[in-house]
DNA sequence: CGTTGGGTTGATCGACCTCAATAAAAGTGG
DNA sequence: CCACTTTTATTGAGGTCGATCAACCCAACG
């Protein structure tokens, strides 16, 4: 069986990995896109499509490849179209911290900043829109509706962090990893729609560096859960079997 | 002897607490703001001060005052001019968790939302400036180098959080007490200067729920740093004896 | 003077990490 | 396709960091 998500894994590995699909289609693909409404791109006018059209070009990385670098030279922003992307940190000493996962409609590089404040990498297949920052940074100049947008999400995001760090502190690992998955569920939703079957398609790792725990704790709790009859784990996902349970386990 | 910070932490209780001083001074009170190139407010060009004046009022709370409650409806929002202000999110069940201190030139309001995401409270005498959310928005509709500045603060502030919350996962408690208190000392530095002598006017209430310790762990690493000759407790903070060892304990 | 809230210190306990072994899955080369 | 290596996941045993429970001190205050 393939990846719940964005095709199989690790097939993508040893091909080029980098399309630039031609820059002016014959239609204008920001109108056709599945995600614009989900996304920062939901601030632009009807009108101004086609602007947007030129500015940006689509992207493709294979699995696990890198996006861009934490402090180096943030030369463009994303907007992600499919797959999974996975946020991290480096730690004074080298370790990692995983500060989120962007799915499809998140945007990469809300800070605006010249050098990028974290490293993005795909975890599985990923599709993106690709805006040079330099442009991305006039169209915010010309356009304040957009800017106004942008820092609604970055102010969203801000909340999002806050919260997480709120429950890293406070929750048992049992907790923060059913909150972990009902998350991934709600934000998932709203792309490939209700369903009580979950992909996850990053690593145990992963997951632990997300939630501030090892990865044989993270193992472990996926197991528990499973044992308890509360999720069923799939090769590349898990099914959420008891609603209520997984929820009463992450809040109560 | 008195606090180092904003005066005698609780004498002020049962006083009246706010008070709104005039309106329209004769002069341009926005000009001799001390703060105001540390803050927001330096965005904003010296034809507009007028403008920004006759938005803004000076607001007083004595310690430990309520400025503005988690959920509610954020009908301002604030400069900090002195004091300290204790930033708290609530989780599910109702533990509170700190997710930071703001000090002098910091804006409560970041995320301009209709209501707040988090609360505030004055931990000693503060004074700041308030704008009705209102008069503020148009400001910022109307003067995008505004937005602009608010947008970069609030994505350095995601910076910051994201920053805490992998300190919080990867680092032990005794790690966590060294980086606050250098992390501390160097926010101050802008207001008070350098100096080794760091006010900390918060309870270890406060300190242990910021670092994700209990208020115990927080006293004993305090103790601990002290005994080891690292810092100096006084009655309402610290003096660092020995920088360098304190930064090789907050990293190493 | 008693009360109250903050701070310090000690003893005990448990959640989670560390270390270790094994299993399962995926990529590699013939 | 099959052997081989590498990576990821699972499970167990034991250790430890920090939480919990508890006692006590001290300053502020009515």
């Amino acid at each position: 069986m393939h990846g719940l998500f964005g095709g199989p894994k690790r097939q993508v590995f040893n091909k080029a990995y980098v399309h630039l699909l031609p820059e002016k289609p014959a239609t204008i693909k920001c109108e056709a896109c599945r995600i614009r409404n989900l996304s920062l791109c939901d601030a632009i006018l009807p009108s101004e499509l086609q602007e947007l059209d030129e500015l940006s070009s689509e992207i493709e990385f294979g699995a696990n490849k890198n996006i861009f670098d934490q402090d180096e030279l943030a030369d463009a922003v994303f907007n992600i179209v499919s797959g999974v992307v996975r946020l991290s940190k480096l730690s004074a000493d080298g370790r990692r911290q995983i500060v989120g996962f962007a799915l499809p409609g998140d945007f990469l590089g809300l800070s605006m900043t010249k050098h990028n404040v974290l490293s993005a990498e795909s975890v599985t297949l990923t599709r993106a829109c690709r805006f040079p920052s330099v442009a991305f940074s006039e169209l915010l100049q010309k356009k304040p509706h957009v800017l106004r947008r942008l820092h609604s999400i970055t102010s969203d995001q801000l909340t999002l962090v806050q919260y997480q760090m709120v429950a890293l502190n406070r929750n048992t690992v049992e907790q923060r990893m059913a909150t972990f998955i009902l998350t991934m569920r709600d934000r998932l939703r709203r792309t490939i729609g209700e369903s009580n079957e979950l992909p996850l398609p990053m690593t145990r790792r992963d997951i632990g560096d997300f939630l501030g725990m090892t990865i044989e704790t993270a193992s472990r709790e996926m197991s528990k859960l499973a044992k308890a009859g509360v999720i069923l784990l799939k090769s590349n996902g898990v099914s959420i079997i008891d609603e209520g349970r997984l929820k009463r386990l992450a809040f109560g």
